[in-house]
DNA sequence: GCGATCACG
DNA sequence: ACGTACGTGATCGCT
């Protein structure tokens, strides 16, 4: 019984897919018209084949690919679009969810693979198909191989064996590579002989059989123009053979057994389709979910019918939750919710708020019944205004996402219910979870998911429910003398200009000023005009004494701005306490980040930022401002990553890293290391975990470049773990199209299969920080859960009220302050297992700045 | 709404 | 040949 097997050229039908077929409407981060035409191929593929062994190819041959760019820049021609570039992780994650094996290997192309896996399979019990759009596929066409060719677009397939070869081309396979020898092939850098065209080269093999046969018998031909090009370019053409042969005999090293397909299961095929958002393939194939029952909905509008309901679904062992300010919906499966319509003034009809919320409070905060919600931390915020804390918080969709995609840039409840296609309110979140709970298993996120961000989710609100308080005297005070400076500098500055008609805050006025009038060279531009940043200050800063006013201009406007009177208006009169807004869901790489008022970037490295600091206060006079942070966490999760034994030698001796760094770069004995070299050796390590280039260590330190490119030599020679888990962490990100973190966190990074030398680049040193960056905020974010569970167990008072990325704060009452600094340090220190020891600081003051 | 700038890890 | 460190948020001026 014979068997089939088809092999996808996946590099050759994208190409041909994306400019065979007319854009699709451009969606949110969705592929757009060649994995559409590549999914319909397939389709009929599929259908008609049955094949029981599938593969799809992709071409892994960097140094052709970028000869390939570059000639076609010398020639003037257009680049391959990002739009294409960006379709290959979407394809290939679609690959992956339908069960369909992908290879590549290194230093090979598709072409390669397709040959190896036809010489290999091809034969009595096997019938393969190897589908392509490039012709020199041909020559692997034998009894048992056949190719099949895009043909306008990609969903018509033509089939070649032998005899239809033979019958379109006059060619038998094992000519097609000699065929390109004498014809080349511009588009893959097959020189073949100048002059040669196909009908010539068809006409040439024809008569003599092969390449060899026709260099043998030269002279048969009529010394002509054709006869000179073919003598003075013999070697071109074998060099085009070369070029033209696909190996057939790459070391692949697959089983048959991963290439077993067990056909399109609708489950996955249903996955895969909503995923691309392809509706209407999702249609053709009748997979489309059943929203014919679409979302019944009931209105509890009468108090007394929605506390029976409460009562009955405090019984429940889980129920989704939605309040969007207007109504509050509930849902116990994803084709029937509830929705209570709450009043908002005395006119509108529904349930007061109070009402409905007391109606609910028992059930809320019942641990029985599970809670589903979408951005659960602000649900507890509204609960929380009715006294309400609600328990059992199981699965947040929102969070859900993040941890599915953080590089999403929206997580609304709608954009979440066109993706899933889900419909209702509490329903949708129902219909959501469910499908992103497999997810989760599936991608193998649950310890981030379920251990890391939902128990995240309670301590961060407590965070901010706490609040921060700050000495609103002190800021006045500061606000009135920040505003005599700045006026006083200001009249400086229109002194030193000679003129007081323009606007200091203005880059656009102050370019005019310093780079026409006064006559300064400029050093920089920015898109729009002249660059007047810090770096360039700096540079300006011995040719004119206003350089020194503008920089001194522009630290005390922006300390005035943002952190007094912008902090003032943050204020809560109540308490006068500042109450930040933690985002879960904002950053690629797993960190928090936060707003109104951004409290992770209050100023601490000038001299006046203590100003500022002393102005965040414990919450009562007899309290403390605890603050433990993480010794170089980042380069101690690399050395763990990495396992570079040098690195993680110079961490277990807790050795300062900067002064090892510097000892190796410099060559000198750790003693012998002064101040100026430990701070090179500071960027450097930066550098390091960021990503280094020697142009962006130059301009850090101020050095020239082949001096920096000296310092990365020296380090990673030292280092040589680091340089291992530099290039294999990307070549891995390459294949997968994402990186993650230790605890499994995953971030998609598209732009690695860019052909934009820049936007690649930056993929490339995203892959490499990530995980480090990812590991440090995983790490710091388990510590954010288990230091509250331990005062709770303590019944401490003191309270963890802000995170700064590899520091937490603590308001602590004065008798618990050593139980405080030990939970702190204890936690943090053992948040992680690692080869080399996390190190934790600690400190205690009367304001923020003395906790320091 | 966006670019430039600058505050933080 | 190409331009360059990773991750954020707030404020200002300007279109």
């Amino acid at each position: 019984m014979g068997n089939t097997m088809i092999v996808i050229d996946g590099n050759s039908l994208i190409h041909r897919a994306f400019y065979a077929l007319p854009p699709m409407k451009k969606r949110d981060g969705a592929p757009t018209n060649a994995v559409y035409g590549f999914m319909t191929m397939l389709f009929g593929l599929v259908d008609s084949y049955q094949p029981q062994y599938m593969a799809v190819a992709f071409d892994r041959r960097e140094k052709t690919f970028r000869h390939q760019m570059f000639e076609e820049y010398k020639a003037g021609r257009r680049k391959t679009p990002d739009e294409l570039i960006a379709q290959f992780p979407i394809l290939k994650h679609t690959l992956d969810t339908l069960g369909i094996a992908r290879l590549e290997l290194a230093g090979y192309e598709a072409d390669d693979i397709l040959g190896t896996l036809s010489h290999q399979y091809a034969g009595e019990d096997m019938e393969v198909y190897l589908v392509t759009g490039d012709r020199d596929a041909f020559q692997l066409v034998t009894d048992h191989a056949r190719v099949l060719m895009t043909r306008k677009g990609v969903s018509d397939l033509e089939v070649f064996d032998e005899a239809h070869m033979q019958e379109v081309y006059s060619l038998r396979p094992g000519q097609i590579v000699d065929l390109k020898s004498l014809m080349g092939d511009s588009s893959d850098n097959i020189p073949g002989v100048p002059g040669v065209g196909e009908k010539t080269a068809v006409k040439l093999l024809s008569q003599f059989g092969t390449l060899d046969s026709l260099y043998s018998h030269l002279d048969e031909l009529p010394k002509n123009k054709l006869h000179e090009k073919l003598e003075l370019n013999r070697e071109l053409a074998y060099l085009s053979q070369k070029l033209a042969r696909i190996d057939q005999n790459i070391p692949l090293n697959t089983k048959l057994s991963e290439l077993a397909f067990a056909g399109l299961q609708d489950d996955s095929l249903r996955q895969a389709l909503e995923e691309l958002e392809f509706t209407s393939l999702l249609k053709r194939r009748s997979l489309e979910r059943e929203k014919t029952a679409a979302v019944e909905e009931e209105t509890l509008d009468d108090i007394q019918k929605l506390k029976k309901k409460a009562e009955e679904w405090e019984e429940a062992s889980m129920i989704a939750l939605h309040y969007d300010g207007e109504k509050l919906s509930l849902s116990l499966q994803r084709d029937r919710e509830f929705i209570v319509p709450i009043t908002l003034s005395l006119l509108g009809g529904g349930i007061s708020p109070e009402d409905v919320f007391s109606c609910l409070k028992p059930l809320l905060e019942s641990k029985k019944a599970a809670k589903i919600m979408h951005d659960a931390k602000a649900f507890l915020h509204d609960c929380a205004k009715f006294d309400i804390s609600p328990q059992n918080i199981a699965f947040d969709t929102m969070v859900a996402a993040y941890v599915l995609n953080p590089t999403r840039r929206n997580f609304s409840l709608e954009k979440l219910k066109e993706y899933y296609g889900a419909d209702g309110s509490a329903a949708a979140v129902m219909a959501i979870y469910e499908q992103q709970r497999k997810q989760i298993d599936e991608l193998q996120l649950g310890r981030i998911f379920y251990d890391i961000e939902m128990p995240l989710i309670g301590v961060l609100f407590d965070m901010e429910q706490e609040g921060f308080t700050v000495n609103l005297q002190t800021l006045e005070e500061l606000s009135a003398r920040y505003a005599e400076d700045i006026a006083r500098i200001t009249s400086e500055i229109y002194a030193l200009a000679g003129t007081s008609d323009f606007n200091i805050a203005s880059t656009k006025h102050l370019g005019v000023i310093l780079f026409e009038k006064l006559g300064l060279p400029v050093i920089k531009k920015t898109k729009t005009g002249y660059s007047t940043d810090i770096e360039v200050l700096e540079k300006l800063h011995d040719q004119h004494p206003i350089i020194e006013k503008i920089i001194e201009y522009r630290q005390l406007t922006k300390l005035k701005s943002t952190y007094i009177d912008g902090l003032m208006q943050t204020i809560r009169s109540a308490d006068q306490k500042v109450h930040t807004t933690f985002n879960q869901v904002a950053t690629a790489t797993g960190r928090i980040s936060s707003t109104e008022p951004n409290l992770q970037n209050i100023p601490i490295r000038s001299a006046l930022s203590a100003e500022i600091r002393n102005v965040f206060i414990p919450s009562k006079p007899e309290n403390y401002i605890v603050s433990a942070d993480y010794s170089q966490i980042e380069l101690r999760v690399l050395a763990h990553i990495s396992g570079d034994a040098h690195m993680c030698d110079a961490f277990l001796h807790d050795e300062d890293i900067h002064t090892r760094t510097a000892a190796e770069v410099f060559d000198v004995p750790p003693s012998e290391v002064t101040a100026e070299m430990r701070s090179s050796a500071k960027a450097v390590n930066f550098g390091i975990v960021y990503g280094i280039s020697d142009f962006g260590l130059a301009r850090n330190l101020g050095i020239p470049r082949y001096k920096a490119a000296e310092y990365i030599k020296k380090y990673l020679e030292e280092f040589d773990g680091v340089r291992t888990y530099m290039h294999t962490i990307v070549e891995q990100a390459k294949q997968d199209g994402y990186v993650r973190t230790l605890w499994g966190r995953i971030r998609y990074i598209d732009e690695l299969s860019s052909s934009n030398y820049n936007t690649r680049s930056f993929g490339e040193r995203a892959a490499l920080n990530t995980p480090i960056q990812g590991t440090a905020a995983d790490i710091i974010k388990y510590a954010m859960i288990e230091v509250p569970r331990r005062f709770r167990e303590k019944n401490l008072q003191s309270k963890l009220i802000l995170q700064v990325h590899d520091e937490l704060i603590v308001d602590a009452e004065p008798e618990e302050l050593e139980q405080v600094k030990k939970i702190l340090v204890d936690t943090m220190q053992n948040a992680c297992k690692m080869k080399v020891t996390l190190k934790v600081n600690v400190s205690e003051g009367k304001t923020w700045a003395e906790a320091k």
